[in-house]
DNA sequence: CATCACGAAA
DNA sequence: ACTCCTTCGTGATG
């Protein structure tokens, strides 16, 4: 223990008392077993630790490159400090004389680039790697990307060439660029991103730049094969520019409009004047320079193209992916597309997109042609707007792929908002709503399953707006929440619906399984992904605190544990462990003090129940029934004396709550990286996030000593690469004092651990039934009988059918306790001003 | 038409 | 390395 403190003390951070109750000793979460029992539990030391990443990062700030690599005083669970202990010959490479001011360092080995954010150059450095490589990691001080072949597609599809690639990975490089590693950039972009899949006046075309290309293309079987054949000569013509073309809600759109207005041409520089309000001026002038000098190849170029059959694209594309290793980028000219009715949709006067959402809009329509592809950015930042804007741009009809029935109704209302479409022209297609279009054009919105689910059995309406959506064509097919949704089920969707171009959006492009690469042939490359970080710190997301609170197991909850033959039991009695309730009981009084609305998390429903009924908190599960969920949610949003809700997995996704601010998670699924950053989503888009001072608060409770806490760091690990930094607390001060602590006494702690033993045993029972005749339904009706209605069913088999009359009871209770909340309460706002200057304060003490 | 049970899928 | 929760669409019911 006594290096890592001399650890935390070189960085030469003053060691403050945290003043908000919550101290938090010195701590490293890497040394798991070695914590003495005495050091962190009673003890209240003061001192903050944040986790390795910061020692790492104030090293970095007075870094000297030959000490470098050698420097072995980080922990091997840094983020980054793999990058140094490898062999790292680009060290080797002699520094170019002023590479103080090159923000790069590329490791020849493995493609691997290493970002300086504190470097002068470091914004356009940033955007250039954008484009050419994915993050692996940005974390304060440093980013990682690595140079992949696929990095280099969706560089290639954005507009680049290798000659683009290569200078400026020498403009912004330290060292000399290493030579295998513009090899590499040759050979992949040689074959990549030449070849376009364009779908012209109803017909689909191979396009290129390159004639040659397109006639190896021809010599191939399968390809000539599938090509409509009218000549032997490919069509020649000149290439499109993207003049004109402005993306609606941007400062160029509002330019045209004034221009319009006053019938007098816009001034160049009329912007220059015009401070970006979101200080992204430079990226964007980047951007628009990016832009120019690659309209001006285009003047340059002319293309050839040859026709295919339209039934066999989906054979074309998977043969030039897999065998050729050629993909085809898919763009549409929607304007030259005059087959397809327009739209008459715009983005309502008064909108004006943020500069990012501008940047992954430039991205998609960099030529004047809507590229197909992903857009990464993170919950809250706008996603929904960035695809209303791609659908007035493009102006034809266009169809909103949903992963639930809210989420589309949610697309609708923010149609409504932002754009001026004529709400007729906007029709939703879910199981309980079917509505028709009554003109030529318009806005599809429904769910994935009702599109992809199998034909046959099909309901007569359902059929019937399948066969118009199957039945026409799509100018623009927007993809929500790619992430979520396994690739079979894309590949069902695409080849059912007929679009000239596809947008996915999504907040991580992250999966525990390897699927998520389908997607890029799926749909198309990443256009963009946006710094979470640097989103956060620009105040368009809310800044967030995160903390891991350590729990101790009680001695009887741990012989307990170690005892438990099944997984199941054993992260039931983690979850369960009292000192984790008591924490969660703390935490919840501490930050409704402060005027903070909280979320509690758990996955586990019995947990769930447990909880909430023991801190008097409504709750929300899969079984609570629509009107109940809507009335607590009603009373989370709306009534002060409700500021605590407890969710189960429901709240995962497509739930909105932008009044939470503080989120407390009990129990969670493995090492799901992706619900962890769904989660903290919840809160980045805290209403409140531009208050001055303003902090959200992500508490991850953990039990010591079992399988939460392994669990746990493999959750954070994207987090921490997206540049949070985990506080480890140990022991929350005051914890000890606080009145009517739950399970203070040993007879309540035993009477809560048989009760968890006998849940975990019910549970395994009904296991058993389930493998028997009876199976599910069994348990299912046993349950409502006892039950009944309102909503409040029970998980089947958890204690219920054991413990029949306290079940009762405490069912009684549970109905009555969201019935009170039937009648909002009002004059609530009065209350949150008068919280706004102390919770400003507490937050300034809070934090470190 | 609002609500519930069922089966499927992930 | 490990299991469940949830959600959706459909059809039945008063």
């Amino acid at each position: 223990m006594a290096p890592k403190r001399k650890a935390a003390a070189a960085t030469g951070r003053p060691s403050k008392r945290v003043a908000s109750g919550v101290s938090t000793p010195v701590s490293n979460k890497d040394s798991d077993g070695e914590y003495g029992e005495s050091e962190e539990l009673d003890v209240d030391v003061d001192q903050s630790d944040i986790e390795a990443k910061h020692k790492y990062d104030n090293a970095v700030k007075k870094f000297q490159p030959s000490t470098y690599a050698k420097d072995t005083a980080y922990p091997s669970g840094d983020p980054a400090s793999r990058l140094f202990k490898a062999k790292h010959d680009f060290f080797d490479e002699p520094l170019k004389p002023d590479h103080r001011l090159r923000p790069l360092w590329i490791d020849r080995e493995n493609g691997r680039v290493v970002l300086e954010t504190f470097s002068p150059s470091f914004k356009r450095a940033q955007n250039f790697l954008i484009n050419i490589a994915e993050p692996v990691s940005r974390t304060t001080n440093m980013h990682e990307y690595t140079i992949t072949p696929h990095s280099l597609f969706a560089a290639v599809s954005v507009g680049l060439t290798k000659d683009d690639i290569i200078k400026d990975l020498e403009l912004f490089s330290k060292t000399k660029v290493p030579e295998n590693i513009k090899q590499f950039v040759h050979q992949v972009t040689e074959s990549f991103g030449k070849v376009r899949l364009v779908l012209k006046h109803n017909k689909y075309f191979v396009e290129s730049n390159d004639a040659k290309v397109l006639q190896m293309l021809l010599r191939d079987e399968v390809i000539s094969q599938c090509r409509v054949q009218e000549s032997d000569e490919l069509v020649t013509e000149k290439a499109a520019k993207k003049g004109g073309l402005v993306i609606p809600g941007t400062k160029d759109a509002a330019g045209v409009r004034e221009a319009q207005a006053n019938q007098q041409p816009k001034r160049e520089d009329e912007e220059d004047d015009s401070e970006d309000e979101f200080g992204g001026r430079e990226a964007e002038k980047d951007m628009e320079e990016f832009l120019r000098e690659e309209e001006d190849d285009d003047d340059l170029d002319q293309v050839h193209s040859f026709e295919i059959d339209g039934e066999k694209i989906q054979q074309v594309q998977e043969h030039c992916n897999v065998k050729l290793n050629l993909p085809l980028t898919e763009e549409y000219d929607f304007r030259a597309d005059e087959v397809n009715a327009n739209l008459d949709i715009d983005l309502r006067p008064s909108v004006q997109i943020r500069y990012y959402q501008e940047h992954a809009l430039s991205k998609m329509f960099g030529n004047g042609r809507a590229r197909s592809g992903i857009i990464v950015l993170p919950c809250g930042a706008g996603k929904t707007l960035v695809g209303i804007t791609a659908a007035c741009t493009v102006k034809k009809s266009a169809i909103i792929l949903c992963t639930s029935a809210m989420s589309v109704v949610q697309w609708r209302e923010e149609f409504k908002k932002w754009s001026n479409i004529n709400p007729e022209d906007i029709a939703v297609f879910t199981s309980n709503e079917k509505q028709k279009l009554n003109h030529r054009a318009g806005i599809v919105i429904c769910t994935y399953s009702m599109v992809s689910s199998k034909e046959g059995k099909r309901a007569y309406d359902t059929k019937q707006v399948m066969d118009f959506i199957t039945g026409r064509e799509w100018g623009l097919m927007v993809l929500d929440e790619v992430h979520v949704v396994p690739a079979e089920m894309f590949r069902r969707v695409t080849e059912r619906v007929k679009t000239h171009s596809k947008l996915g959006l999504t907040a991580t492009l992250l999966r525990e399984d390897d699927k998520i690469k389908d997607l890029n042939f799926l749909i198309g490359p990443k256009l963009y992904e946006a710094n979470w970080l640097q989103l956060s710190e620009e105040g368009h997301i809310a800044r967030v605190q995160c903390a891991e609170v350590w729990c101790p197991m009680t001695t009887e909850f741990y012989s307990e544990y170690l005892q438990a033959k099944t997984t199941n039991k054993r992260s039931l009695l983690s979850t369960m462990n009292p000192r984790k309730f008591q924490a969660c009981q703390f935490l919840i009084d501490f930050h409704e003090r402060r005027g903070d609305k909280v979320i509690v998390f758990s996955d586990n429903v019995y947990a769930l129940e447990k909880y909430a009924t023991g801190l008097r908190k409504p709750y929300i599960y899969g079984d609570t029934g629509q009107r109940e969920r809507e009335m607590v949610l009603q009373n989370f949003q709306q009534n002060d004396a409700v500021s605590t809700i407890m969710l189960s997995k429901i709240g995962d996704t497509s739930l909105d709550l932008p009044e939470a601010t503080c989120l407390i998670q009990i129990s969670s699924h493995y090492g799901s990286r992706r619900q962890e950053a769904q989660r903290l989503g919840r809160i980045l888009r805290a209403k409140r996030r531009n208050d001055e001072g303003f902090n959200a608060f992500f508490y991850s409770l953990v039990s010591k000593d079992t399988n939460e806490m392994y669990y746990s760091s493999k959750r954070q690990a994207f987090l921490v690469d997206q540049g949070y930094a985990f506080k480890v607390i140990t022991h929350l001060n005051g914890i000890d004092r606080m009145p009517n602590l739950a399970f203070a006494t040993q007879q309540e702690r035993m009477t809560l651990l048989t009760d968890v033993l006998l849940a975990s045993e019910t549970a395994a029972e009904t296991e058993n039934i389930k493998d028997d005749l009876f199976g599910d339904n069994y348990a299912r009706k046993k349950n409502k009988g006892k039950g009944g209605r309102g909503g409040v069913k029970r998980q089947a088999g958890t204690l219920s059918s054991l413990a029949g009359g306290e079940d009762m009871a405490y069912l009684e209770y549970a109905k009555g306790r969201n019935k009170e909340l039937a009648k909002p309460r009002n004059a609530f706002f009065r209350k949150e001003d008068r919280n706004k200057e102390r919770r400003a304060k507490a937050n300034r003490e809070m934090l470190e």
